[in-house]
DNA sequence: GCTGGAATACACCTTTTGTACGATGTGGCG
DNA sequence: CGCCACATCGTACAAAAGGTGTATTCCAGC
């Protein structure tokens, strides 16, 4: 029997994880969290075999800082929920010692053998997004520049070259010289393009 | 006995309400849909009572279009799920005829006792969101049309006008046309500046 | 039966963007 | 020291996108 501790804000998503677990025989639930510091205190008290772990937790510590405390502990392993693969701290929860990391909306079956997996031990993520995630750490040559960054950050913002290079104290031909390499390095070949990659691969945030 | 059609792209968040929604005895789910196409097709099939709608639908149209469609089918009340009441869209949906909204991280109470106002025909606004309606002078026109939304989707995948023609059977100039008009509704002058309104409006879904 | 929005389409012109050559300076590192 | 990645700037040209004006069709609503 895989014991089971459930760290999330939402009731509704513990509500929809606890009735997805209901139906297995071999996995119980035995413990629910609504913040990042209950979480932490339940997983020292109830050593379960896994923790899954929200990201986006309402208030206080943060999913990952969390992640990180319960790994410390030595038990459990511990399964990152989020919302999006967009998320840029899905590295750092991986970084903070995560066994794996699961989309909330994927199929029960997924959560399912997920949690078996890290159950025993497989350091191996879900299949479904194992593939993206290393795709995206170790894709070639998708290392933008800090000033690569900076500039797809104000197209993607909406701004055009020259507006660009005034926000910088640039020349309009030094951000098109930037912009000539995001685009070999995205593979693309328009700023709009740029933008969708870079939205996909998480390398900025829309908001 | 109320009937309610759930519509939300999450399994986990579905199942989570269906959980909630099993304890009550005047309130009956009588269908769920991962889209907005299918969740319109399914409240004009079912004529249900209230429609619980999530905003952000990961594929396909927009929650806010869809409460459009689903209230001018005259029958169920739009109730909408979001999950943060800072959501800009969260007007575009009460604009389109939404009854009310709920926060996702509500308790089941606050739902129970939404659905069932809701279900009455009153309406249930948060104080934060009602006081934002007062105080916010009549958006000039951003609602976008189908067609135009079409052309905006394809834009922010970073096609060309050229390439969006040929995958809509459409002239270049036609594509111009709707991008004029879009430019205009979300008071931009270019199309990546497009994509970054429409993605903090949620109009489009980013990734 | 008229009005108006939506969708379609074109011409003409300006501005922006992308591309293709370059070039210079700096800082880190074997 | 020499190499190389990074950042910076230039010119010139081709392609794409944006701006303005106009026009037709269709369909819904008054």
């Amino acid at each position: 029997m895989i014991r089971v501790v459930l760290v999330d804000d939402h009731p509704v998503v513990r509500s929809g994880i606890r009735a997805m677990l209901a139906g297995q025989p071999d996995v119980e639930l035995v413990g629910e969290a609504a913040t990042g510091e209950d979480g932490v205190e339940l997983a020292r008290r109830l050593a379960p075999d896994v923790v899954l772990m929200d990201l986006q937790l309402g208030a206080g510590i943060h999913g990952s800082e969390a992640t990180r405390r319960i790994v410390a502990l030595g038990g459990p392993r511990v399964l990152v929920l989020t919302t999006f693969d967009t998320d840029a701290d899905i590295l750092a929860a991986i970084d903070a010692g995560a066994t794996g990391y699961l989309l909330k909306d994927a199929p029960s079956d997924d959560l399912h053998t997920a949690i078996r997996s890290a159950a025993a031990g497989s350091s191996a993520l879900a299949p479904s997004v194992a593939s993206r995630l290393l795709g995206r750490v170790r894709a070639p040559d998708t290392t933008l520049t800090p000033r690569e960054l900076e500039v797809l950050g104000h197209v993607a913002a909406g701004l055009g070259n020259r507006q660009i290079s005034r926000e910088m104290f640039l020349s309009e031909t030094t951000v098109k010289t930037h912009l000539v390499h995001i685009y070999a390095k995205l593979g693309v070949d328009s700023r709009t393009a740029a933008v969708a990659a870079a939205i996909r691969k998480g390398l900025i945030r829309p908001s």
